[in-house]
DNA sequence: CGGAATCCTGTATGATACTG
DNA sequence: CAGTATCATACAGGATTCCG
């Protein structure tokens, strides 16, 4: 395709950002891999401090060891966690947070506390429209 | 309180909040919705006053009419979206944040807003992360 | 215009097994 | 412990067609 740059400057408007709508926007890539099933979710786990994978793994039921192999490979490779190797008997590997994945938890946070105080409001909406769609 | 929920209650915790990390959790369904790759930016488009089908077809370059239309029913079944039927000749259906998705839309910006600011780091940090594997 | 129904395919995902 | 490799499949998603 393009060469990085040809991509990025096309799509810079005079605001210095880039059009979220746009089909090849970067930042809709961004959105898109934190619009991952569990990115997300272990970034937010991350801020409590540096966790190995099969912590990881416990800690968030009902992700694959597939799964979480991969979106941990995709945050690493986005700056955002940072993989770090023991050379311990058995070998310890330990994820944590880079500089730049602290700042998107944060970003995060106000999401993920509107998910969690407005559950009960998006259930009872489903439950109204399910109940009317039922009915016909 | 104890009520129609057997589904909530045991996910509770102290705090009178739910444990995202739980595979049952109704906020991680809430957050799993989020991240579908076009809900958040068609709330996002919303906030800007209310749109019609095409309109946000248009709108979000690359997502097709069915993708479209099953994401503004979800976000519609989610309580987020008002959906309007005007019986005009062609007829006209209108989209607009409920008061609901508008508390939403704020909650999204911040990470909208990571995003943007953040594009350039991320890309970068994909340069260096492919250097270094492509080398091996 | 705004969608639903159908078909068809790429890919994401999960289970299983193997390695360092 | 921390993964990768392989296979098998389910399912999301696109293209197309048709309808109110």
């Amino acid at each position: 395709m393009k060469t990085a740059d040809a991509v990025l400057d096309p799509l810079a408007d005079e605001d210095g950002g880039f059009d979220v709508y746009a089909k090849d926007c970067p930042a809709r890539m961004v959105l898109n891999r934190l619009a991952d099933k569990w990115a997300l979710l272990i970034v937010k786990l991350l801020k409590g401090g540096p966790l190995r994978f099969n912590q990881l793994r416990r800690e968030i039921e009902g992700v694959s060891q597939k799964a979480l192999s991969q979106t941990l490979r995709r945050l690493e490779r986005d700056g955002l966690v940072d993989r770090r190797v023991f050379a311990t008997v058995p070998v310890t590997v330990e994820y944590s947070l880079t500089e730049l994945g602290r700042t998107l938890a944060e970003a995060f946070e106000p999401l993920a506390d509107w998910a969690h105080s407005h559950i009960r409001e998006v259930l009872a909406a489903q439950s109204r429209y399910d109940a009317v769609s039922e009915a016909a």
